[in-house]
DNA sequence: CTTGACCTTCCAGCAGCTGGAAGGACTATC
DNA sequence: GATAGTCCTTCCAGCTGCTGGAAGGTCAAG
């Protein structure tokens, strides 16, 4: 199998399987060409790691997440423990994102977006930042 | 001041605050000793960089706002474009990231994690996509 | 024999910093 | 005046995970 079909069947581009290569996660044979003559085993690593990479997982827990897929005495809780840290990650990215969305939603919203210059998103991020925004009752 | 009192206030690490005189973002005055000499405006547009990046506006982004912020004449629709635009960009991070906690908090549920090597988050890496989950029924 | 689609390697670049080396400048203390 | 310690400078390299492009080899069809 050369990497055009391997790419077409990943969903991979050739450049990333090239990549995945060189760092070592992938090791096709090759012709005497010099193409990669990539086996069943080399397509279906890849596929995992398509499929590990669209979750988010690094490149270097794909490699870890691929070792304990080969290691038949593995043992799950290895496989849990990394991915529940990867889950940790990516709740804590939705978390940081929606308060970005929080803050410019408001900002946005109360910007009139017409020909004035006044303009509530610049001012919020002009601002500096309150000491304390007191109710002014002393 | 000096580039340790900007990032102490600003809370952007000098390191940063070169590489932002360095593509433009700033453009602090030098002392006779060759330190950077920042003004008030100087730290003040530091702080509404940081603000926007924290926002998660990418650096040209950064750079637009900062035009427009120093535009006396800008028209808050072009302001409100640019936040819109981010906005939806967010958005999709959200969507795609809470598709990645759906199918991985699925996988890590049903693992039990313990010394066996049986495990549905590398069955669920390393399966094939089914051509159809049929109910078998023909 | 040429065309075109494939494949190869190598080098550069993206974003947005961050670290480290090597050295100058300033302040305080002895 | 020497010394120590902290600040500042520049420059270069590296991080993640590719992606694009140049220059060239290979193969199948006509």
């Amino acid at each position: 199998m050369n990497i055009g079909e391997v790419a077409a069947r990943t969903g991979l581009p050739a450049k990333t399987i090239r990549y995945y290569e060189e760092i070592g996660l992938v090791s096709p044979l090759r012709d005497v060409n010099g193409y990669r003559a990539f086996r069943e085993s080399d397509r279906h690593k890849l596929a995992f790691l398509a499929r590990a990479r669209a979750l988010g997982f690094s490149i270097e827990d794909c490699r870890a997440l691929l070792a304990l897929y080969e290691d038949e005495h593995r043992a799950s809780a290895d496989v849990k423990r990394l991915a529940e840290r990867h889950l940790e990650k990516i709740e804590e990215k939705i978390r940081t994102l929606e308060a970005m969305r929080e803050t410019l939603s408001e900002l946005v919203e109360a910007c009139a977006g017409d020909h004035r210059p006044d303009c509530p998103i610049l001012k919020g991020l002009g601002e500096e930042e309150r000491p304390a925004p007191s109710t002014g009752v002393a």
